[in-house]
DNA sequence: CAGTTTTCCGGCAACGTTAACGTAAACGTT
DNA sequence: AACGTTTACGTTAACGTTGCCGGAAAACTG
């Protein structure tokens, strides 16, 4: 129990007038005169008052709270894209509150169908890696609850979504591979079913039927995000027995890494006999050597344009959901250049 | 302005009772009955009631919301800190609110001053680099709101603060490098004035005097924390007609790791030529190559305690302050090894 | 100058919840 | 049988704010 607060009673009280002309005055509203509006403002800054959230949330139906549904916030991407929701939020006089899913479905079920729904204006989220059904998301929808997805959205729901341009950066990804004279080339991508990963998979298999390779489904493999799933799949990858890939395209950088790393322990030469490359753009792609060719993602602008969408849904209701695609970049770097020699170390 | 949700006065008009019953039944207090507890846990459950944390919140005088305020979350000590706290607000049922300073002094002082007073239960602070003044702090806690500090404390205020054994961690650190020949070691680091860099600073100082090596202010650069800031006093402290040093004792990992590819593209060895340690155990550091000695900060258990820490303030006013110092453990990797051959890429 | 409009302000109810208090019925006690 | 106790509920007043309505005073109209 806190301390009480200055309240628009303790400024009208000071002042000998009414509450309700304090409030007028400080939302600058109709019906209030100029001196009695400075006199306000004067001793409401004499007072230091701070408004009252529950109140004001309280007859307005409405927080300035928006929440955050994430799998984790540990790596480059998703915490850029957290710093650029952050940012607009900041700017528009909204709260961001974070929920962690870990990519735990269960999690993610569990936090939503907890969501008191009062206390949040909007939610931004990112589904887990394993979702198999998004019908929580739909129940809050139904409820009222404006509802922006980003990078990892639920198609099936018809909402804002905002991502990257995934069929077309997987597409220049692979394209790239090839032109630099990779052959056989593996994809080490994240769980079926994810919309991401089905679209980055269309732009791979797009790449190879242009340039006429052919499409072996043995160096495809679904597994998760992280740098140590890159690694056991290139381990599966060249496991003995194998007709070895001569380049991997990884569905994002942490698993290129998690590549790359694994190549070196098994003696490959990476770039001059397999090449590599990635997706996101994390800083840690040109920290690693070879370091890491990529396709980049506008992950801070990602979360701008999903809050500011958010925020346009909260502000009108029946505001048209709107599908945005950023485009990345391909950066090649050492991971598929064959002339640098890379000594393992 | 969202649809209207079932509040208590549904449960109670469809029960024939009174509110003030429902709302003790809910809240499972004194003086309800077994069968109308019953009774009206089933009604909210068929109604899927949710309660309103606004009205909560305004008679008790309490939100449920923990505010953190921090430079950035792009980093991997930060963002894992967060992940501690979150992990202990959740299972607490308290939400909590990011706010980003971007290291700006003045940032931090506007967020702070704007924080309405009464939309949060209390504070999680890691003041910004360049702070030259914590009275905007010290304002919210005679206000009656606890604050907890984490890592970069504000030593002039008296409240609860957990940060890393930044003294010991840093003298482990230096006397690693000496025990491996290294002879003159220079300590780049953060900004003066802030306790973790006196802290690092002073263990510095400690390692070099008890090893009889000679303190030399000119191998000292404050700067900031970023892999820039370690780059450019790098290519400060090989500039021309300098007396080089030949092992760097970076404040943190990432500093660390812009020493590195300073050195690399000077064509210096590192760990054979030059020593490098870090701070932090930054998953980056044993990515890069060569791998880089660090001493481990325990990250995710810092933001756990820090929260906990916090939640015993929040319930019991006037719990005493405590001041946790977690340590951590010296990681030596090929940085600061001189047997092996790194070649440069 | 009477009548009409505008300006400015106050009173009151409401938002959803809880705490304090009141009370009727049932139960125990001697 | 008369009294206190306990149990289980209802009534009411807050918490701080805003929206609606009404009304007095001032300003404008012809």
């Amino acid at each position: 129990m806190r301390r009480r607060y200055i309240t628009i009673k303790d400024i009208a009280k000071a002042l000998d007038i009414s509450v309700a002309t304090v409030s007028r005055a400080l939302r600058d509203k109709y019906d209030v005169s100029f001196e009695t509006r400075q006199k306000v403002l004067d001793m409401a800054a004499e007072l230091n008052y701070k408004p009252n959230f529950n109140a004001t949330g309280l007859v307005q139906r409405s927080t300035h709270n928006l929440g955050i549904i994430i799998p984790s916030i540990t790596n480059y991407y998703f915490s850029t894209v957290i710093t650029g929701i952050q940012r607009v939020a900041q700017e528009n006089g909204f709260n961001i509150i974070l929920y962690l899913t870990n990519d735990s479905p269960e999690a993610e079920v569990t936090i939503v169908k907890n969501l008191a729904g009062s206390s949040l204006d909007g939610l931004l989220a990112c589904v887990s890696a394993h979702a198999n059904n998004c019908s929580h998301f739909q129940e809050m929808i139904d409820d009222g609850l404006p509802v922006v997805f980003f990078d990892r959205v639920a198609s099936e729901i018809q909402t804002s979504k905002v991502m990257q341009d995934d069929y077309n950066g997987a597409f220049a990804a692979v394209e790239h591979l090839i032109s630099c004279g990779y052959k056989r080339i593996a994809h080490i991508t994240g769980p079926k079913g994810l919309f991401l990963t089905e679209n980055r998979m269309k732009g791979y298999y797009k790449a190879l039927e242009k340039y006429g390779l052919s499409l072996n489904e043995d160096v495809i493999i679904h597994s998760g995000f992280s740098q140590q799933d890159g690694e056991a799949d290139v381990r599966q990858l060249f496991g003995a027995g194998k007709d070895r890939p001569d380049a991997i395209f990884a569905v994002n950088d942490r698993k290129g890494i998690g590549a790359i790393l694994a190549l070196k322990k098994l003696s490959v030469q990476v770039g001059k006999e397999v090449g590599v490359v990635g997706f996101t753009n994390d800083p840690i792609s040109q920290i690693i050597s070879p370091t890491l060719s990529t396709v980049s993602e506008p992950a801070y602008e990602i979360g701008k344009i999903a809050c500011e969408l958010l925020l346009k849904h909260i502000r009108k209701t029946n505001f048209p959901a709107e599908q945005v695609t950023l485009s990345g970049e391909l950066i090649p770097r050492e991971s598929t250049s064959r002339s640098q020699n890379f000594i393992i170390s």
